[in-house]
DNA sequence: AAGCAATTTGACTATATTTGTCAAACGGAT
DNA sequence: ATCCGTTTGACAAATATAGTCAAATTGCTT
């Protein structure tokens, strides 16, 4: 699964590789077709649950699928952010710090 | 500015350093004390029109200031999901892909 | 080129989330 | 007991998100 392809692309060759249409696996995630082409598309966003279900329609991965998923939500919000590195850098030491106090659980 | 600090907990210290009132802050702001008392505590979420207007209220430097905030929000996204560490290093990854192919503009 | 299946588009609706107001309650100082 | 700053929670308005549906478009295949 190639880190730089979005979900959406990821999900289209996967469904095409398996010969599946739109209509088959819309039908599975009770959600129209129009719908899971935007996804494909990037032009709308899965839901966490559709994501996992996807994964298992189209054989893929779940953790992976998820933090493709995951991190492109994260990039989502920086986008248009000059500090958007920064404050990606930021939110790790944050992680880090909250983990750490964390194990006294 | 302390990174393990919130960002509500940042801005409360600067204001009561200043000896301002919720009241006086939230009027440069236009919302009512009960939203400023709330991000403070981190019952709610500034903008970020309001963060920078509140760097400028408080004498906080604006790029910390944005950063924390963004960082905060990064971090929402991830904060119930196991994988967030991940997702996280694969967002750095995304990105740093995506600014070396921007370097053609 | 016609016909047909798959996909895409866009208008529309419903629902959820966000952002705010307001008034009442709380807490500490005098 | 009153005052003043803050907090709380119910409510309303505005915005964002998720979905349906039908029509338009694309791409085969004959």
């Amino acid at each position: 699964m190639d880190i730089n392809k979005t979900t959406g692309e990821i999900l289209r060759e996967k469904r095409e590789e398996k010969g599946l249409l739109l209509r088959h696996v819309s039908a599975k995630l009770d959600i129209d077709t129009a719908i899971l082409s935007k996804i494909e598309r990037s032009e709308r966003k899965a839901s966490k649950e559709q994501i996992l279900k996807l994964a298992e329609i189209l054989d893929l991965n779940k953790d992976d699928l998820l933090i493709q998923y995951l991190s492109e939500k994260i990039l989502y919000e920086i986008k248009d952010e000059e500090l958007g590195s920064k404050a990606l850098k930021a939110a790790e030491r944050k992680i880090r710090y909250i983990k750490k106090n964390n194990s006294k659980d």
